[in-house]
Formats: structure tokens, C-alpha cells, sequence
DNA sequence: TTTAAATTTTTACATTTGTACGAGATTGTC
DNA sequence: GACAATCTCGTACAAATGTAAAAATTTAAA
């Protein structure tokens, strides 16, 4: 097997919660990304800090020791965490076809039909770098 | 908040693919579950029963007492389970919305064109119960 | 009905994940 | 250069999960 995808170590709630915000930051630190999270989110910032820090060990982003504080960011294109995740999900309950997955989306309306549109050109359109 | 979906407690990977066979067989022994286990999944049975105990507690299945051996069978619909896992998917990477992940899908060729005629007519037509 | 086989329950233990304190390192400041 | 503020790291610990052996119980058979 060519492993393209897997060897991704899986995500918990909470690693992925504050994964995200590192995409949306691009580049953060402890604090930043700290204060991004919501305000019921009653979390100390050392568990920010250890969170990161597994994240940095599976891969998922990098720190740069610069200023007093490190900077995180991400390590891998989030396209392929999403890959593997929503692959993930497809697998464990669909059995590994996607279009369930779709069909479910469609008939509890998370989707809409103006959605389509723009679906249908990406699927006109030739395939991507991805 | 009228709570329709939530208080699912969530499921791991072993729960998760425990519970899909059981969906499958629509109702069955430990046994026969673990048959259906792949071969490679080198597991034993006493796990089986360990996890489809904790899926009634979470009630996820439940289970009747007639033969020698109980018979388990899902307890909720799995169209909400799905619900529920997949919510979490799009919030968890997605912000809630579920668009993106549409066209992660299609981006990733995951699902293809001929599989939009039917999705378009799920959306055409009128909301089922569900 | 005594036993052996099959099943369920109980109990256990390793790993992973969420959460955070305390110790040590770093840095800006007097 | 000493001090206080700020950070990172190592360590801890509880809860959840994966996995399974040991114990108790039920059932089928002899």
C-alpha cells in the first residue's frame, strides 16, 4: 500500500478545535490563539499550550522559537486533515462510499439546491493540484 | 435550546464500527457480530461484548434476553446518529456550515457527477419525516 | 442432576485525550 | 545584574476507549 493518505494520528475534540483555529491564524501563539477561543470556553491557557504541544508531536503543526513566545502553525495542509477525517467518518459509517454521506447532507437540507450549482462546476471543471 | 439532536455521547472508532453491524444485521448475537468483524480486525470476542455493553449503556442498542444468547439491535436510528457524528465533522472543521464540506468532496472527486441527478431530486422533493 | 460448553458480568489494564499545576528557562526592565 | 513577568516543559491526573482475562451464570447434554 502507498499510504498516500493515513499515518495521521487522529484528532480528539479538542485537538481539532484548536487545530482550526491555528489554520485560521495562520500563525499564532499560545495567547493568540488562546483568546480566539470562545468565552464559555473556560480553558486554561496551559491546556492550550499542551494541546499544541501534541499536535506539534503528531505532525499537525510546527513551532518557531523567535520572540519570547513560540509561534505555531500548521504543518500540514489542512485539505489533507480533512481528507483523512472526513474519510475517516465515510469509512466508519458508510462504508466507505461517500455518496450516503451526501444523500444524508441533502435530505436533512444542510445542503440547499443553489448549492448544486457550484458544485456542478467543480465537478465540470478538470481536476486540481489537491 | 429544545435540544432535538445532542445527548448522543459520542462514539470511538470501535463503537462506531461495532455499531454500524449491528445497523446491518438489524439484530444480533455477540457471536454473529464478531463474524462479521473483518479478518484482519484480530479481535476477541469478550471485546465485542464489551463495547456492544457500552453502546446499550450510551444507549445506542439495546438487548433482549430470549435464547441462550442476548440479541442486540440498534436502539435509535441510525439517521440520527449520523446526525449527530456528522454535525460534529462540520463543526469541528467546517464552522457549522456544511457547504465546505460538499466541495471538499467534490474537489476530491469523492463523489461524482451522475450522483448530483439524485441529489438533486432528494432536494426537489418534499421533506420527508425524518 | 451433574457436567461441560457457551454467555454474560465483573474486573483490569494500557492508551488516548482533556485539563492544568509547578518547575525551569527566557526576557524585558530597573 | 537581579527581579519580576512570561513562556515552555515535564508531570499529573481523571475520564474515555480499546482490549481482554477471570468469575459468575445459564443452558444444553449426558
Amino acid at each position: 500500500m502507498t499510504m498516500t493518505e493515513k499515518e495521521l494520528a487522529s484528532l480528539g475534540a479538542a485537538e481539532a478545535e484548536i487545530l482550526k483555529i491555528v489554520w485560521e491564524l495562520k500563525e499564532a501563539t499560545v495567547q493568540q490563539i488562546w483568546e480566539r477561543l470562545p468565552a464559555e470556553r473556560n480553558i486554561a491557557p496551559t491546556t492550550v499550550q499542551t494541546v499544541l504541544r501534541r499536535l506539534r508531536q503528531k505532525g499537525y503543526v510546527k513551532s518557531s522559537a523567535e520572540g519570547k513566545a513560540h509561534t505555531f502553525s500548521p504543518a500540514i495542509k489542512p485539505e489533507r486533515v480533512i481528507s483523512k477525517t472526513v474519510g475517516d467518518l465515510v469509512n466508519r459509517f458508510f462504508g466507505g462510499d461517500a455518496v450516503p454521506l451526501l444523500m444524508h447532507l441533502a435530505r436533512t437540507r444542510k445542503i440547499a439546491r443553489e448549492d448544486l450549482k457550484r458544485l456542478q462546476d467543480l465537478l465540470k471543471r478538470p481536476k486540481t493540484e489537491n
